[in-house]
This record gives structure tokens, C-alpha cells and sequence, in this order.
DNA sequence: GAGTGGTCTAGACCACACG
DNA sequence: GTGTGGTCTAGACCACTCA
């Protein structure tokens, strides 16, 4: 009877309405916000679809609540962002090229101290490790360093790594649980500049990712890109 | 009468067993989860409590549910990260050190064409610029070149930098709303070492942030770092 | 005590997918 | 048609905060 297409969901009403208050500042960091109970009258749905809409709200952090006080619009400090990284393969085929991965190292190496601490190993255990570059359209995008605790993949030295990435491998058999990264500029050595045919000391984006399972460490990747050729990319909306 | 410590909401249950489920490999990437029909049945409680469980779980991109199907264990393709990018200020301070800033330039300056575009602004439009080197216990850290629109800052070429980060303040003046960034690898100009005490090409961590609102851009900042001294730090838990 | 959010229930109607 | 998720309701009990 009533129009069928203009459908918005009740809870998402509620939702953009304090969105785009929040948004022009009708409730200025800090400020209380409506209870329940008035956007309960105010749009004539139940509290539960309410509360929905302000759970959500609070999810994505606009906004704080607190039992027995109220809620309130968040403090606009944090500026936390998304950064995907993502797979190399499919993130070189979505720009249209072609991607190809030289393996130069595949192998089962004895553990240093340093690493198998950082791997959870006893130091002279076995380890896996991969050194491999990826290229698109034949130019070296990223040289990738990695060692691998067997428990985690043991099927990882058979794997052909030219027709699927390390990445994408230890996915499927091990998900990933937890990861911690860091980011870095440094100049490349002459080892990284020959494997990735740019000059000794030139600017690399380092990126180093350590995976973890709630089991124990997985992977250690140390990922070299030439700093004129690649860089990382996220947004953040609220 | 029961356990009136034990409390975990009834909710919250039914998520950590499918949390649980999930970290343990029962559903594989892919597989079929329970229906709510089942959930309820298996715990006792009503549909909305264990909807509210797989919603969460979806937000949490740990599921994918699709009406007329059923819900599924998410691929584990994202990698998506959250990164802090702090206030620099708060960064130094909560590592101990004394952060000093020294304000190189603060003034209107006339857009060129690609500014005002990237702005949202005419060509030849009035635009402030700030050049700013952060210091922690005297070392220089940051090179901080950035741009603002007037319009969404009408004070910025009042404010005494040296004890407020334009970052504080632009937050506090201008709600943000929408960021996008990118990260990469470059060389330091003659003039970037100069102002960062490095040599010229050495490897530098370059952070190019810009920020919106739902009127229009706020503000460019290209954020300079020397590459030894300054690193980007992340992680990711499901 | 009055007001707030935190949570749960037992039903309901709908849109969608599949056989 | 059957099973799925998407959503809503009208009530309820609780814990908490503040006056």
C-alpha cells in the first residue's frame, strides 16, 4: 500500500538520524545523546530496534554508553585506520598485470637462537624458509623473506610457489588468528637491490609480519618493496 | 540461586562457542555454520540471542551470511589491519621523551592548480600552509608539511604550534570525518635532510594523509620520517 | 526512586534460495 | 513448500547512577 522501494529499515532510521547529527555536530564530542526512551517516542518503534541502531553506533565507535548515565558522542581522538595488505597475486592481477614469483630459496634450515625464539622453537630446530620475488609484468615488486614453523604447515616445502603465494597457502591450511606488523623505510643492501633490480641503498618499503595462532607462532615474513614502485594505501570512515 | 558470578550473557555463549569453533578449524573457510534454528535448539534460548551472535560475528567479518542460504566461515582472504597513527605528540610523550616543535612556516599562501583541486578549492584561492619539525629529546622526527583549507579551520594561522600538534588541533576544530592515506618509501630531498638532519637520499618513511568532512577536504599533511628513527606498528586480532 | 543502558523472550512477517 | 536469514514488537528483569 505504502511506498514498497523507499524501504529503510526501521533500526537503520534511527541509526542515520544520528549519524548525520553526529556528522554536523549536533552533538559535539562528549555530549549526551538522546536516551532510548526518546528515540523510542520520537520514532515510534520498540526499544529494542533502538538499542540495535545505538549498539551499532557504539560498535564503530561514535559514540559511548554507559550504563545508568546515558550515552554520549565519542571523542574524536583515536585514528586508528584500516591498512589492508592485501595478497600481492591478486592484488597485481586487480590492476590488470601479470604476476610471476621466482622461488629462489625453498628449503628446511636449522634455527638460529634469534629466530626460533621469535618462531617459538627451541634454538636448532628445523624451519622452513621461503625466499621468493614477485614480479608484475616482470618488474620486482617485492622481494619475500620467510620462515615458517613446521608444525603450523608441514606440507609447506612442497608446495609450488610459483602457481600460488606463501600468503595464500598458509591461509588455507593454518587460519590466521593473530597478526602484528611493522613498517618501515630502509635503504635496500646489495643483495635486495640485485634480487630486486634497483640500485644498493635505494629507499624499500620493509614490511615485517609475524602470524600467530592461538597455538603458537606461525610465519615471520620480512616483505622488501622498492619505495618507487609500490606503497600501502587505507581510509578510515566512521 | 545459581552462580551469580559465573554470569556470561547468554549471547556472549553463543558467540565464543562459534568463536571457538572457528579458531579450532570445526568450520573450515567456506563451510556451513549452524542455522539459528540449531543454535537456538542447542542452547535454549530465543532466536534474537543467537541473531545477535552471528550478526557480531559478521561485523567482526568472522562469518558471511546470505538470507536464503545460511551462514558460512568467511574466507580468511583480508588482511585488513587496523594502524594507529597517533598523535605524534602523545606518541613521543608516552616514550618518555620531550617532544619540541619548531614552526618553519605559518602562512596563506595562493593554491596552484593541483592543491585547490585535491582541496576542493578554486585555483588561486587562499590556502594556509604550515611547515613544522618535531623533535623528540632534540632529534628530528617528523617533517610535517601541511595544508589546510581556510574554511574549515578559519583560526589555524593563530594557533602557537609550538604547544599544540596541528593534528590536536584540527581534531578539535573540525570533527573529522572521513581519512584516506597512503605510506610509502622515498629519499630525502636536499631540503627534507637539511630540516631532519640527514643525509640527502636516505631512505625516509612518508606518510601522505588526507582528511574530509562530509562538506569537503580539510586538510592535506605529507608527513616526512627518517626511516632509522621511525617505524609504523599494527596488528590484527579477530 | 527515577532514569539509564544491558539483555532476554516468544512470537511474528518478510525476502530470498533451492528443490 | 521448506528452510534460511533480516527484522520488528511489546513486554520483561536486571544493574547501575544519581539525587
Amino acid at each position: 500500500m505504502v511506498s514498497p522501494d523507499t524501504a529503510e529499515a526501521p533500526y537503520a532510521r534511527v541509526k542515520r538520524f544520528l549519524k548525520d547529527g553526529l556528522a554536523q555536530g549536533d552533538w559535539p564530542p562528549g555530549a549526551l545523546m538522546p536516551s532510548e526512551a526518546e528515540l523510542v517516542a520520537r520514532f515510534g518503534v520498540s526499544r529494542m530496534t533502538v538499542n540495535r541502531a545505538l549498539r551499532e553506533l557504539q560498535g564503530e565507535g561514535l559514540v559511548q554508553r554507559s550504563q545508568g548515565i546515558g550515552t554520549f558522542a565519542a571523542p574524536r581522538h583515536r585514528l586508528a585506520s584500516t591498512l589492508t595488505i592485501h595478497d600481492l597475486h591478486e592484488e597485481i592481477e586487480a590492476r590488470g598485470q601479470h604476476h610471476e614469483a621466482e622461488v629462489l630459496v625453498q628449503a628446511q634450515e636449522t634455527a638460529g637462537a634469534a629466530l626460533a625464539e621469535r618462531l617459538g622453537l627451541a634454538a636448532g630446530a628445523p624451519v622452513f624458509h621461503t625466499l621468493i620475488v614477485h614480479r608484475a609484468d616482470g618488474l620486482p615488486l617485492q622481494l619475500e623473506d620467510r620462515y615458517v614453523n613446521p608444525a603450523a604447515a608441514p606440507g609447506y616445502l612442497e608446495v609450488d610457489f610459483t602457481r600460488t603465494t606463501p600468503t595464500h597457502y598458509l591461509l588455507q591450511v593454518a587460519p590466521l588468528w593473530q597478526a602484528e606488523y611493522s613498517v618501515e623505510a630502509s635503504a635496500a643492501s646489495a643483495e635486495e637491490a640485485r634480487r630486486l633490480a634497483i640500485a644498493e641503498g635505494e629507499p624499500c618499503l620493509v614490511v615485517v609480519r609475524r602470524t600467530r595462532r592461538h597455538d603458537g607462532p606461525i610465519t615471520i615474513a620480512r616483505l622488501v618493496h622498492p619505495g618507487a614502485r609500490y606503497h600501502l594505501e587505507g581510509g578510515f570512515k566512521p
